[in-house]
Formats: structure tokens, C-alpha cells, sequence
DNA sequence: TCAATAGTGTCTGTTAGACATTATGGA
DNA sequence: TCCATAATGTCTAACAGACACTATTGA
């Protein structure tokens, strides 16, 4: 891809950014808040529609890759990088054999490449530009759009055991409730503790420090850190079916 | 997309059919043949280069949308449909901070999708322009697409547990002896014979027919149906850590 | 009889999930 | 004292994997 590109029947693209593609990155951002996993949506620009909604986007794929696209649209909208991004898939509207009005996505692009990207916390935003929604609460949303979201959390609830999303997540020093809830939020369910704590143990993928938190009521509670196996496959797999 | 695209700097497209994008669809097809997974490749058609091989690839995304796509791209290969197909996600080369000197991808495209799609059984048309690879000892494929052959493949096996791949690959009636080979196969590892035919007892996943196969040495074989459990989640979803 | 494949029975170690109990702080 | 949270111990049913065994055909 880009520069030389003799075959192709369309005129010389200018060579550096900003040049738009036929495809569009959209990025599916995701944070905790409260006890809720929530994604952030940004307001139509036209006035006369300000209860439209849509996913970060862009069409400008400016020589940096898909991935770098999807980075900078986290960035520009929250402030802050992804600690975790993945590639979710390609979407286009489905063709309906007969008609098929209009575009399923804001921008009009033939296809979107969905991005799943989490951020520990949001620094509130809420700006009227843009807002989040509770994942399972959200806005209307383009069509193609409300099929990305939904292919996002179902993708990243398929990688939560093998991908270390939710310590992307969470501090370096934390409690085994705090990752418990946190797992909680990513898969959307509830967890059993001891099987949780036991698949973590026998997967030896926390240790446990000095450090212990008080705050509040109960009984402190020992802060983990994160030690992944280096390199060499998890000891076990991690496998939470657990509750 | 599609007809109206007021937005577009572009010109304007024609309306029908064989217009071209600036995205590929590419098709990793897989089959059985003997003890192994093959993958179908084509022969580069400039005969300085009788050596190069690629996948499968069409950028002509004829107003029928991606998967309808990779659907005429095996047709047009093989001769028959694809019993199973799933998008495996979108690639594009690495965007080498200073230079990328030319396209990992055939048609240059600057976007590839790749689907798998698998056929039970290819009829041989290795007519010197296509010919059928172990997967494990592919040709020398176009950079982009060597990635996409071993996502694909990575795909397979994740989804095999969950989706009737195994089955779509086998006729009305099969053996248990036969599944388990196909499931072996897709996973490209052993599977343990008890514990392959519990999980399946526990999962009813199929069930015994009439008939009997008797051919070859051994005892014959009772031949088992296909019987998904309707609508309602698999009664067990068939985990095959097994071996 | 042997070889080859199909299918089953039993045993053992592991583990998920339930449940109960102890531990330790604040109000 | 009571309450809230943390952390651990024990029990049971389920199950994966190993192993051995029986069953049934063709050569």
C-alpha cells in the first residue's frame, strides 16, 4: 500500500495525511464507571440533529496504519492512549439483495474497521460533544455502528482470559476484589470468589506485595501486582467459568 | 454506501457491477485432504513469475457486499460452495514508521479482508494455475497474506468448539470415529477417544441412526446424525481441552 | 488365529461451585 | 457490640485423561 499504486484507474492521492480512504477506523472506546462498563459516543456535528450519536471515527488513514488510527482517535476524543486495543473486524452494511436506502454509518464509507480500546478512567469529557453510556444502555447509533459495539464487547469478553485486558485496567498495585469486580465489568457477569482466586493462584499470574489497603469498613485487603508469565504460555490457561 | 455518496471527493462510480475498491476480499480455503489441512492457492498469471503464489483475492466488491464475495471467490476456484465461512478480520501492511517499499498484498490493495471458508472435499482441479498446500507448508505467499493464512487458521481453532464446523465438513451421516478425525484435523492436534464421545454425549450433539458402516478390517461403525440443539444454547458447549 | 477398528468400563487426580468459618478493621 | 469486607477451609459432584477391556469384522 501507498505510494507507488500504478494500478489503480483514480488520480494520484496526495502523498502525505490526511488522505481519505473508501474505509473508515472506528474505535469502540470502553471504561469503567462506577459498576458499569461504558462506551463513548460523540454527538452529531449538524446542528439540526443533535440527538444523532456515533463511534469515534475517521476515513483519513494518513500513512500510519490502522492500528495508529485508531490510537490517535482514542487520544484526540478522551486525552489519554489505550492501554489495550484490539481489532475487532471489517463491517459493511449487509446487502440487501434488492434495496438498500442508505448508509448504516455516519460517514458513508463503503466499510469500517472496528477497534476495541479500553482506558482506565475517563476524566469527564462530558463536554455536550460527547458523553458515555452504560454498554448496554447505549444511544441510537448508525446501524453499522450498533453491530460494531456489539461484536466489541463480545470480543473482548471471548479475549478477557487470555489477554491481560483487565490489568490494562487497573493500577499497578490492587486488590483480588478490586480485579474481581473488574473481570465482573469486562465479562458482565458475576464471578465465584474462591474458584476466582483459585484460578488466579494456580495460574500464578498475581503476586501478592506488602502493601495492604484500608479504607472504609471490613478487613484490609493485601494489594497484587501483575507478574505474567514471561514469555512461556500461562502456567494454566485461566479459565474463569467460574460462579 | 453504495449508490449515494454525495460526500465522496470521488467521481462518481458506475452503478452496476466489477467496480473497484480500494479494498481486496481475500478467501483462505480449506479442505481436507488425506490426514492433513490443505489450503487452496492460485499461480500468479504473469508467466515470468510461474513460482509466485497468492490467495484467492477480488477487489471487485460488486455491489453484493463482503461475505457474498468470498462466497463467488470459492465458487469460482472449486466449483462448489463453501459448507462454512467467517470473516477473519481486516489487514493491511505494517506501517514501517519510514518506508514501506511495496505492497505485501497481490492487487495492492490498501486493505485486505480475509474470510475462511471451508469445502468437504475438493475435486482435483490442480490444472497448474491452482493447487492445494498443506497448511503447514503453504507456497511463498504475498507478506499480507501469509499473516492472514495463519490468522485464519488461529480462527478455525478458536471458533471449532462453538461453531458446526467439523459437521459442515462431514456428510449426513458419519461415524464417531469420523468426526473425531475431522475435529483433529481443524485443531491440528490429537483428541483423546473416551473423553471426545463424552463431551459429545454430554453436549447432544448428535445422535445414532440404523445404520451401520462395514467396510475395510475392523468392527463396523454405527453412523450418527447431526442434531444441533435448537435455538437454545448447547445443553453443554462442548469443551475440547481434551488429550 | 491375527490384525484392525469400534465402543465401553473403571479408576484416579483435579477442579468448579457451594457453603461455612475465621480474620480484621470501622462505626 | 455490630457490621462490612477480606480471606481461607472443607465438602461434593462432575469431569478429564489414562488404561484396559470387550466386540466385531476381514484377511
Amino acid at each position: 500500500m501507498r505510494e507507488r499504486d500504478p494500478a489503480l484507474p483514480t488520480t494520484r492521492q496526495p502523498r502525505a495525511s490526511l488522505r481519505r480512504s473508501s474505509h473508515s477506523i472506528d474505535v469502540i472506546v470502553l471504561t469503567p464507571r462506577g459498576r458499569q462498563l461504558s462506551v463513548l459516543c460523540l454527538r452529531a456535528t449538524d446542528p439540526r440533529a443533535r440527538e444523532r450519536w456515533h463511534l469515534p471515527s475517521d476515513r483519513s488513514v494518513a500513512d500510519e496504519g490502522m492500528e495508529a488510527t485508531a490510537r490517535r482517535l482514542v487520544h484526540d476524543a478522551t486525552g489519554v492512549d489505550p492501554t489495550w486495543l484490539e481489532q475487532v473486524g471489517a463491517f459493511a452494511d449487509a446487502a440487501e439483495p434488492t434495496l438498500t436506502p442508505q448508509s448504516g454509518h455516519p460517514a458513508e464509507s463503503e466499510l469500517s474497521v472496528a477497534y476495541a480500546a479500553v482506558i482506565p478512567k475517563a476524566e469527564d469529557r462530558s463536554s455536550g460533544e460527547q458523553a458515555w453510556f452504560v454498554v448496554h444502555e447505549p444511544p441510537v447509533l448508525p446501524p453499522r455502528q450498533r453491530v460494531m459495539l456489539e461484536a466489541a464487547l463480545a470480543a473482548i469478553r471471548q479475549r478477557v482470559d487470555y489477554a491481560p485486558i483487565a490489568f490494562r485496567l487497573l493500577p499497578e498495585l490492587f486488590t483480588l476484589s478490586e480485579l474481581q469486580r473488574m473481570y465482573e465489568l469486562l465479562l458482565g457477569r458475576r464471578l465465584h470468589k474462591a474458584s476466582f482466586r483459585r484460578a488466579l493462584a494456580a495460574a500464578q499470574l498475581v503476586t501478592p506485595t506488602d502493601e495492604w489497603r484500608s479504607e472504609g469498613r471490613g478487613r484490609p485487603a493485601q494489594y497484587y501486582r501483575f507478574t505474567p508469565r514471561a514469555s512461556g504460555a500461562a502456567a494454566r490457561s485461566v479459565r474463569f467459568d467460574l460462579l
